[in-house]
DNA sequence: CGCGAACTGGGACGATCGTCCCAGTATGGG
DNA sequence: CCCATACTGGGACGATCGTCCCAGTTCGCG
């Protein structure tokens, strides 16, 4: 009664667990989260609906899943490439113009990223944290390697200007998604990267000696 | 066959609608737009099933209506109060720490906000638009008045550093509903008041004298 | 070579969704 | 006072959701 199937493949849970992950990112970066349902994510891998609960228990487990993976990877898209004989301004103008241009290349990615989010702090606000930490990171490393480069000094715990830099690059996410306008966000970044610059002063000759002021 | 209906109310359609809108982000706020059903927000208005769709055509109907009511009726949580003889650094500190004092005071508020615009954008982009011309224009409003208070000058377009202020309170409401760190979002917020204070400068004398530089 | 276990396809279940319909009720203009 | 109409309650429809089950297929190990 039953045909032969010749399309049927064997592949390890693990493989078939990626590959689901990979999915359904595609998935919500086009259609968006609400509409990643388990039937929207094996259809875009091709694959049966069974295979999705015998990987999964559960939705919301490939979901925990796919964002704990995604953050894990996220990458500091924000780094400099030419560090030489640039100012610190320069350099975050630089840093942040890239976060941009990565934004415009695959904006899709972002919002999802941003949807993510979202629906972490809803439903598994650990891993929201988590993913903010993972931003906060990229974003204290690219900034102490920018005033360690320009000879400068951050005037604010590293952790706060850090912060601050993911406010800023949330912000322009945010905006730019909303109006695409290419010419405005340069110049809210431009403005940005001077504004944080005050945070920062030249760095005191290396070895330091004391202050006359006592 | 049918049983005396003593509970039956005779409402016009108008004040339905803003019963409706008013339930929807009741229900957004508290249990998320994903869990915002049609009869999610009949049973939270307290109507029948059938008003909705007397009221509206559609969900997507309810909520354009929804989210163009609440982005116009969307106040300058941010104005500082007292402004005689402060510098420009506590305006601004103050105007950010009544902000959020605001988002701590209804954090689901702040996060409807956030999961509207996200609809928005992937659903009705012009309404996610207007969204943040609004928050700009708040800004703008804010940032002329505190530098006017303070004999202050903004270096950098007024527009310019509206649209940078709305990146910080974004990415401050973002990352407090993520961590819920008051300290952290205060030190953030003030570092990004110093910083924003360096896009400023003194206003030169009321009476424009012609600077003696030719 | 054979067999247990890993794995897959397809279909099914109950719940919930948006939307619609219709019989019935209250009300205001004549 | 009465009737057209504005309005409401409740139920129904088809679609889609997450989850589950089971018969059947393939593979690795003995």
């Amino acid at each position: 009664m039953v045909e032969r199937v010749e399309t049927m493949v064997r592949i390890p849970v693990e493989q078939r667990r990626r590959q689901l992950v990979a999915a359904a990112f595609t998935v919500i970066a086009t259609r968006g989260l609400a509409a990643t349902s388990a039937r929207a994510v094996v259809a875009e891998a091709g694959m049966s609906l069974a295979s999705f609960h015998y990987a999964f228990t559960s939705r919301e487990e490939l979901l925990e899943m796919l964002i704990t993976e995604v953050t894990d990877g996220e990458q500091a898209a924000v780094l400099p490439q030419e560090l030489a004989g640039k100012t610190l301004e320069e350099l975050l103008i630089e840093g942040l113009t890239g976060y941009l241009e990565h934004l415009r290349a695959d904006p899709l990615r972002e919002q999802a990223m941003l949807e993510l989010t979202q629906y972490a702090i809803r439903s598994q606000p650990e891993l929201a944290q988590h993913q903010y930490r993972r931003y906060r990171e990229i974003a204290a490393a690219a900034l102490q390697l920018a005033a360690s480069e320009t000879g400068t000094r951050w005037q604010v715990p590293l952790g706060t200007v850090a912060r601050l830099l993911v406010h800023v690059t949330d912000g322009l996410t945010l905006t730019w998604l909303v109006d695409r306008d290419d010419r405005a966000a340069r110049d809210a970044l431009a403005a940005a990267a001077r504004a944080l610059t005050a945070l920062a002063a030249p760095e005191p000759p290396t070895a330091p000696e004391p202050s006359p002021q006592e």
